[in-house]
DNA sequence: GTCTATAATTCGATAGAC
DNA sequence: GTCTATCGAATTATAGAC
């Protein structure tokens, strides 16, 4: 039987999975690859998740859910207002730098799937009847109103911010590669982008009393 | 024979499999799907292209062209640099949702693939040995020197305007799903993200005269 | 050049022994 | 629960007639 040593058959073929979906996306994967990744025979797969399909969900719900934990997770609401937005850009970048392989997955397979895979996203974002963003929002027209921050709709700053965030990111493999950047080059850009993001955002909104 | 309103079979395949590629990708699209499309044999697609992969190299080849023309194009370098970024973002965020297609296939193809795919990417984006992007630098360098905007580092500032220009409308759909936006909120969340991004970027950089 | 027919292979899925 | 063996469908690619 399964000793404490083992990590169970389903978890080990889900982390198997999540591996090779990852790298592949959902068309380009082959069961007889994770199953040789997980260690175990391909019919396994299928008998503790039925189809590739339903394999493919499972994974694709766990994405989802880093996807948002990168969002929410670190949040220290009782500070000022720059300091909160330096340090969720910081977090925010960090997370996203470790699980650079689950926002690439995350952009390419939404768009050629179903609403199935829509649904799953959908349910994810709603914890409680309340969109995971919400305290975001809040936390924005509150610094507009005590004048933290310029006037600015808090769904459109919210956009502003992911898209600085993660974009550079995303496409850094490929810039690295076009650019034909050293080891240290690249990590000197990955260090100048992480400044510049903050100073960028916060030039374009702080309060100025002059106005 | 061939009269003056064929389009040539060639690119009669070529169109459409630029249309099945980019729906659904390089893994998950079929060869019978293409010659289905183009009203053709699918042992044609073989004549001319050879193979799958031939015949996706050339789709991508224009998909790259596509995204690098949709920066370089419509530059008007004899306007003051508010002007110039204005109309900048104006055309560009016009060519991208005129090809929502192109940007997301682009982002959701580069990862999965080879070197082979990169090199297609570097060659095109380096023309006459001169980056495409270069003449951007320049401006800029020139916008700071003459204090139409405040220092900031070229590179990182083209970086902002093209995620701040792009995300948004790779993850649009996704946005209008979750948030079940009526088709005229939709158009309504298009305007207001196209009149923020120069905004945005515009508070961030305009030179200010105290600081 | 274009088509039909089919070869060759890959892959998801399952039956059935243990 | 796990494995071997294999089915059957899907898919790329090609041979060969016209």
């Amino acid at each position: 039987m399964n000793n404490s040593l083992d990590k169970g058959v389903e978890e080990k073929i889900l982390v198997a999975a999540y591996s090779v979906f990852l790298q592949k996306g959902k068309a380009g994967t082959r069961m007889q690859e994770i199953a040789d990744k997980a260690g175990v025979n391909k019919a396994l797969l299928h008998y503790y998740f039925r189809s590739k399909n339903n394999l493919y969900n499972a994974v694709f719900k766990q994405v989802v859910e880093k996807f948002i934990l990168s969002i929410v997770q670190n949040l220290n609401f009782s500070l000022g207002f720059k300091e909160i937005l330096k340090e969720f850009i910081f977090q925010h970048i960090k997370t996203i730098k470790d699980n650079k392989q689950v926002f690439k997955f995350f952009f390419s397979e939404v768009w050629m799937n179903s609403e199935e895979v829509m649904e799953i996203f959908q349910k994810t974002l709603n914890i409680q009847n309340k969109p995971v963003y919400a305290v975001f929002y809040e936390r924005i027209e509150k610094a507009v109103k005590e004048k933290e921050i310029r006037a600015i709709d808090p769904f459109q700053l919210f956009i502003n911010i992911l898209s600085l965030d993660i974009f550079f990111f995303v496409i850094a493999p490929m810039y690295f590669t076009i650019a034909e950047l050293t080891p240290d080059e690249q990590e000197k850009a990955v260090r100048d982008r992480e400044k510049e993001v903050f100073i960028f955002i916060w030039e374009s909104i702080k309060f100025r009393k002059g106005k």
